[in-house]
DNA sequence: AAAGCGGGGCA
DNA sequence: TGCCCAGCTTT
């Protein structure tokens, strides 16, 4: 990749304040978050935003805002209650780490928030992007950011090629960010990035004519916007496949509490009978229970980031009393118990439609 | 069906 | 340092 140039003071000067006058007239200021902008509600708000966008978010932040109000009850909560509140969310080890980091700030910190980079990055699930948006939009401390929406304005605006996950672009945009952001009105700035990004500056059909920096963009000046940022280069997904067991009993459906990390990690999910085993026998073998013969219901695919999970449901009535297995890492799933459980979204699914007919 | 999203963990 | 991992929504 070739080396990328840094901006002009001009240039610099020029697009802060494009930037800052469109953000106070069009910018978002009615946000969850940013009422009031603590570093606490900030950093909970980054981590959920980290992989998701900003309307699923925000009922996610405002449960998470009313059952875990502050650092410190979040610090003592049990990790199932953290969980089950981010059902659904994706990425369950944000979930973990967020829980680390609060009993961290709780133990190391006093319960407050470091107020410099390197002690912020410390804290789990927190990168260098993260640390800087909690100290510029909850800490009042200038940083640079650069999530994806600021790596595609950077990048189009200097027409910086090749896929951002990639280290040489990664560090040029790096630069980049670096280069633009002010040390006053750090926070305005770094929102109006991530407005412009999420807004006008979007992936698939930008809005130029809107832009207020569309004067500035190499991108812009050549009709290239859409090349940039550079895509992922294309890798074929693996399929796996499965056999969930629904096993209805008069108490639910059976549970099992998934190992802490990896896929699901900590999760509550179905039973899963290897496609080769006969269930009845397998059932009998791994959970003691017997069962009738089981009934196909309808297939479907889940697709990870690096796999497709072929997910067939069996359906079966629990023979004799099935109480007796219940423990730990095992539950009868019913309309009592919903709401309690961190739930994968297929597995959800699937909860839903046996749920209704229980 | 494919792309995208920020960070952790491990060779 | 450079890959592999994770789970949803949007397109």
């Amino acid at each position: 990749m070739a080396r990328t140039e840094l901006p002009s003071a001009d240039r610099v000067t020029r697009f802060r304040r494009q930037l800052l006058d469109w953000f106070g007239r069009e910018g978002r200021h009615d946000l969850p978050w940013q009422h009031p902008a603590t570093p606490y509600r900030v950093w909970v708000s980054e981590i959920m935003l980290q992989q998701t966008q900003v309307a699923v978010v925000i009922p996610y932040f405002e449960r998470f805002m009313q059952r875990f109000p502050d650092v410190a009850t979040l610090a003592a909560a049990p990790r199932d209650e953290i969980l089950a509140l981010w059902s659904g969310l994706g990425y369950y080890a944000r979930a973990r780490n967020l829980h680390a980091a609060a009993i961290r700030l709780v133990q190391d910190h006093g319960g407050e928030f470091p107020q410099d980079l390197e002690a912020m990055q410390d804290l789990p699930g927190v990168g260098r992007s993260t640390a800087g948006a909690i100290l510029s939009l909850g800490c009042g401390v200038p940083a640079p950011i650069l999530d994806g929406n600021v790596k595609r304005v950077l990048a189009r605006q200097h027409a910086v090629g090749g896929w951002p996950g990639g280290s040489a672009v990664l560090r040029a945009l790096w630069e980049l960010s670096e280069a633009y952001t002010p040390s006053a009105d750090c926070a305005a700035f770094n929102q109006a990035m991530m407005d412009l990004g999420a807004g006008l500056c979007a992936r698939g059909r930008p809005r130029c004519e809107h832009c207020p920096v569309a004067d500035l963009c190499d991108a812009c000046a050549t009709g290239t916007q859409t090349d940039y940022p550079g895509r992922k280069p294309p890798k074929t997904l693996g399929v796996r496949a499965t056999r969930m067991l629904i096993l209805k009993s008069d108490s639910g459906v059976l549970l099992q509490q998934r190992p802490p990390s990896g896929l699901w990690g900590g999760l509550w999910s179905l039973p899963e009978c290897p496609p080769d085993a006969d269930p009845v026998s397998w059932c009998r073998q791994h959970l003691g229970l017997d069962i009738e013969a089981p009934s196909a219901g309808a297939g479907f695919r889940h697709t990870f980031s690096h796999f497709h999970l072929d997910i067939q449901p069996l359906h079966a009535r629990v023979l004799g009393a099935a109480a007796v297995m219940e423990c730990d890492r095992t539950v009868w799933y019913n309309h009592a118990a919903q709401d309690e459980h961190g739930i994968a979204a297929p597995v959800q699914r699937l909860l839903h439609q046996v749920l209704g007919k229980l």
